[in-house]
DNA sequence: TTGAAAGCGGTACCAC
DNA sequence: GTGGTACCGCTTTCAA
């Protein structure tokens, strides 16, 4: 910057402001200024700039790079970001450098806002680093006082995509779900809504819930779908708690040598390959793509405009009707009457 | 920090060794810096670190999110890098943000390293920032001097999936592919070879070629297969350029009424759905994990090993056979004799 | 409007 | 081994 200043015959302090265009600059000046900027190839080190004012940066927090959901918030963010000025900076969380570390990390390297996803930090962890960065908390349901929460409402898509399979004749329907770490009243993980809202319907049926637990590691819903489909057939559909179980629920059907038409399925996020002919996986949407975009529009109301009360945006899910879901099939146990 | 070294009763720059660990202090002083810095809860910028030495970061430049062999690369990046003190940094690029703006974002912010995935960067603006930064290259085959070129022999592996093909007495085989900018002699994009690869093996046949090239966004693939495969009914099988768009011409098959008994089909890549039972896609490896992971070690052979000289690693690709990949089918035209 | 100078929070070299 | 101090490259008063 010195470099510039000199070529241009001006301070220091009058180049920043160029590159900032901040106030009080010469027509002349600035002209003199861009030109030895450009002849000199000049660009200025975001961390200097970090240290007195913004890094023009905002951090991601993404504890699985696999989950396609979350690509497509990844997507949404990084295209809302285009021609602001800042730059998305994706930190992945792997093994044990997940959750706590990684936001620390960002945060160490004064992002100027930050978006959360991991599902294993705690509320109170979370209030006291949104002291020092806007944060916005996707997924989980927090009653939080200093950073922004993003969900969807999980119990209503869980009734769509309940009422749709019952709808289609089915009654003994199960839930294949994973265990969610930090669940409590006032700080809800997304699949733990959607167990509860299952067991509601299900308690309004009438019939006894089955709920089937997996850890989420790759092969381990299809290993719990084959368990569960093998010893209990008079399930006669099966709701995931997101897409990718649900595919695994698929293969797990196909290798019994089943069927869709044997077992109806259904999920939850629509992901990009729910939708190939060859899968057409019935689900439920929460619009990622527009999660993303609505994460950074939040953080941008805090950085930009200075918000500090909590927003909790909440996007209203839709059904997505695919061919994994069919009527129940004839030879099964048949509908008990017209439920209430 | 200044408040650390005040509590701890000695100076800034001792306080400086003991978070960096360096050489020259004592285990009693040590003990209470350490106890300082836990009581204060105090965390280093990483800004400051940058401005005098290292950022303690790598960053990933990656051309499109919705890739999952490079969301596979990423993974395998990620991995490699736990428990080295080192944060990935995902930049995606994404509209007119994309290749050289992001890299030089991400220069911008003093990454010590960087993996560019970019296909539309030039050589000689890679070698300019090279001499900056160590920086790898990840699938392009460039006869690099500045920085090294992470690839898989990408001939290898189109010869792998025709020779497949050809032994299942396919003879009229098409390739999908997607136009690739920058295709120079010393700068070969992935695509370019396979595609001279398809072209050299189908030379050979004596068997006239047929190309159809697509523009790789999402329904580009879709649209040409349909074209194709309705237009000219003697192709028995499609090699396309890698998994997402043989996927899609599994879409076209389906919504065409047809099946991979009456045309096979095979990629590049081995994503994850392609191993799913309702797809099964045949398709050639290049071990897309271990890349990530190669990728880190190229640059950490520079970050902390102050090598120079650019190295050009290879890797082996496998054929992975799955059901979308038949005998040509009886009713079809007959493979014309033995080849070559 | 412009220039000079004081930091920001670290690192590294230097005497002690 | 330890503490003092001069930077790093930028932003931001504050005078001129």
């Amino acid at each position: 910057m010195d470099d510039v200043a000199r070529a241009a015959g001006v301070s220091k302090g009058a180049v920043s402001k160029v590159v900032r265009n901040a106030y009080g600059v010469s027509d002349s000046m600035r002209e003199r200024v861009e030109k030895a900027i450009k002849d000199l190839g000049y660009r200025p080190r975001i961390a200097a700039q970090a240290m007195r004012g913004s890094s023009f940066s905002i951090g991601l927090e993404i504890p699985n790079l696999g989950n396609e959901f979350l690509t497509q918030v990844m997507q949404g963010a990084a295209a809302r970001l285009v021609g602001t000025g800042y730059q998305l900076l994706v930190a992945p969380g792997i093994g044990e450098m997940r959750g706590t570390p990684v936001l620390e990390n960002l945060a160490d390297r004064q992002v100027d806002g930050l978006i959360a996803i991991s599902p294993e930090v705690t509320p109170e962890w979370l209030e006291e680093l949104a002291l020092d960065v806007p944060i916005v908390l996707v997924g989980r349901h927090d009653e939080s006082v200093n950073y922004d929460t993003l969900t969807n409402d999980d119990a209503a898509g869980t009734r769509l995509a309940l009422g749709h399979l019952r709808s289609l004749g089915h009654v003994r329907i199960a839930h294949l779900t994973i265990r969610t770490p930090l669940d409590g009243p006032r700080s809800r993980p997304p699949h733990s809504v959607r167990l509860e809202a299952y067991e509601q319907v299900m308690a309004q049926t009438g019939v006894e819930p089955r709920v089937v637990f997996c850890d989420g590691a790759p092969g381990s819903a299809y290993a719990a779908a084959r368990e569960l489909l093998s010893r209990d057939p008079s399930i006669t559909a099966v709701f995931a708690g997101h897409d990718s179980l649900a595919i695994e629920v698929l293969s797990a059907l196909a290798t019994l040598g089943m069927s869709t038409r044997d077992v109806s399925v259904i999920g939850y996020d629509d992901i990009p390959i729910a939708s190939h002919p060859l899968v057409s996986l019935s689900t439920v949407t929460q619009f990622g793509e527009s999660v993303g975009r609505t994460a950074i529009s939040l953080l941008m109301e805090r950085i930009t405009q200075g918000r500090t009360h909590a927003r909790h945006y909440q996007v209203r899910p839709e059904l997505r009707v695919r061919s994994s879901t069919q009527p129940v099939s004839e030879h099964r146990d048949a509908p008990s009457g017209s439920a209430p």
